[in-house]
DNA sequence: CTGTTAGCGCATTCAC
DNA sequence: GTGAATGCGCTAACAG
């Protein structure tokens, strides 16, 4: 188990040596490709115990073209830095579960554009199979791994899916969520504050099936509102707030689906002396329980366990990389409501 | 560059066929262990180019025990989930690096008690060193590295470094820094909110050099100080404040190394009309920016940018892996004062 | 300065 | 059911 310095790392012919077998026999006896006498098989297995044997992850991989790895794919461009908290939920998420198969994870952080790296990293052969977060609408990475062959799951969803795996939020059931929460807490005049309008260009698809997703709600739930997009900074959510009430002086309840806006809008909201939620609520759309617990008051949330999402996605990967897959895997996440101390009852002061 | 599903992807021999040179002189030409003519260099290069090349990172590791991976270990244990924030920055600066310099990095997030699991890393051969996160006083992976001859760089330090690399904040600065910051605005009796008890008892050695650090700092600054361990939560740091306002009710400014209690400290303030920072300055030390600017007022913080640290930390790592080491290198990192809203000049209500 | 060759540790095709 | 032999793609020691 525990092997001092200068001790030679032992290797499957060890094994055999000490198993009084062929070094075929251990590696049949591990990869399982053929039928071993289960007396062998236990003798092979002590003696991997009594040497501490580990399978050489190079020589393994060379031979097999399999590696155990799989990469996470996070481009960290530089004007979304920020919105990492809840990632850092997905990738954990994923570590865990790829752990406990046996898998390692690679950190891969080359912008998206970085398509030739990314190439080379499909080439090299060094992973088995690739996990693709903060997908666009128009991803040009989907190309490029499509074209290398190499298995791939989306967090997240690009404009057509069609045949390729994906987890993604469930988007128009969270809206449904937060926009019945608040109607029935008795507000009638929402507004929604969304991603900036570079944000929505850039693709991020998810932006846009929320809004349509509150819409909707909105509409079944014959309330009435107001959508907004806002840079993603305190200035955005101030200038955000402002906004919304000039646009509807009757607003009682705010969804924001901006991680960084929303200090600027409760900031905002108390300048004016608006109290929440007494005044005002606020609920946030999948945002991180670390961010929620920051602001004060804590902000009541709707989203999906992140790390729940992260260790499906693997899964799924892992599923296809062994063979084991069966079709095409797509999952929606339903998103849970977070009671926090955000949103309360409307207040009816001047709703019609 | 881009290559069409299909093809086989290209070797060495490839490669040397196209050069019209041995295999083995393209190796050389890689690797540079050994003078090529600038001729061949020049052809070697162009039919690499040509064919979209890319070393088989398992054929290589094979042979010569040099995967250009490292990892980092980054425990992530149940009671310590959310310190998360800031470690992403590391690991991101150090992904940066890394990708940088041609590496890979693999990301281990094994429970730090999972000591097994890290002798079958260490042992695999699969990685050429080790980043050492969230380390502790006492810290039982570093005698399984030792052990295992694997070279490894630490993000913080054990109780006794010696002779081991790392990287690390200056609490010692930090402290100065933010107890000079809030002495300068007139502040006299000062709070200090720690971790909780518990967190001192793991090792957190960090906790404990700051609280020295405060302490000396205060000293030399003619400023009473006050200091309280707080449970990482928001409930902790409602506790906190006001034991800590029983403690000295004439205390105007709080120093706090506690990310998730400080939005507790903050409503707790307001709940007793104190505002921010009118009444009371707060001010956070290493904490992330991501965070410091969810609190209203935005956190003022004294802190070193994490994600140089964690540039640095692999920097050291590598140049160890290379043998281009210089002995042992310990590195402190200064932290900067960012002011933002939450500390102000003193009232001079009460103090004496 | 360049070419030839022998493995690295394992998976797998043959033989038995 | 098991064993012997071959080669994955590359590096480095040996030869020129």
């Amino acid at each position: 188990m525990s092997r001092s310095a200068g001790d030679k790392v032992p290797t499957m012919v060890d094994v055999a040596r000490r198993a009084g077998v062929s070094p075929s026999t251990v590696s049949y006896a591990m990869t399982g490709s053929r039928p071993i006498s289960e007396a062998t098989r236990l003798r092979i297995q002590q003696a991997m115990l009594d040497l501490g044997y580990r399978p050489n992850v190079f020589a393994r991989g060379l031979k097999s073209k399999r590696s155990h790895i799989i990469a996470v794919l996070f481009p960290k461009n530089e004007h979304e830095r920020g919105m990492n908290l809840g990632s850092m939920e997905y990738i954990f998420g994923a570590s865990d579960h790829a752990q406990d198969r046996g898998y390692h994870l690679l950190l891969w952080t080359s912008g998206a554009d970085a398509l030739d790296d990314l190439a080379g990293l499909a080439q090299q052969g060094l992973v088995d199979g690739v996990l693709l977060m903060e997908v666009r609408l128009k991803d040009p990475r989907i190309e490029v791994l499509r074209n290398s062959e190499l298995i791939f799951t989306m967090l997240g969803q690009n404009a057509d899916p069609g045949d390729l795996d994906y987890v993604d939020t469930d988007f128009d059931q969270c809206a449904r969520l937060a926009v019945d929460h608040l109607t029935a807490l008795g507000h009638r005049h929402l507004g929604f504050i969304n991603l900036g309008a570079s944000a929505l260009e850039a693709g991020r698809g998810n932006a846009i099936r929320l809004r349509d997703g509150v819409l909707g709600a909105a509409a079944s739930a014959r309330a009435q509102v107001t959508t907004l997009t806002c840079e993603s900074s305190i200035g955005g959510g101030r200038g955000a707030l402002t906004e919304l009430l000039l646009r509807d002086r009757a607003v009682t309840a705010v969804i924001a689906f901006n991680e960084q806006a929303v200090p600027g809008i409760m900031s905002a909201a108390a300048d004016r002396g608006l109290r929440i939620p007494a005044d005002l609520s606020i609920l946030s759309i999948d945002m991180p329980a670390q961010a929620a617990l920051m602001t004060t008051p804590a902000m009541t949330t709707v989203g999906p366990t992140a790390a729940a999402m992260g260790r499906a996605a693997v899964a799924m990967l892992i599923r296809q990389v062994e063979g084991a897959a069966t079709g095409v895997t797509q999952m929606l996440f339903d998103g849970e409501l977070v009671l926090r101390e955000s949103t309360g009852p409307a207040a009816d002061h001047d709703t019609a």
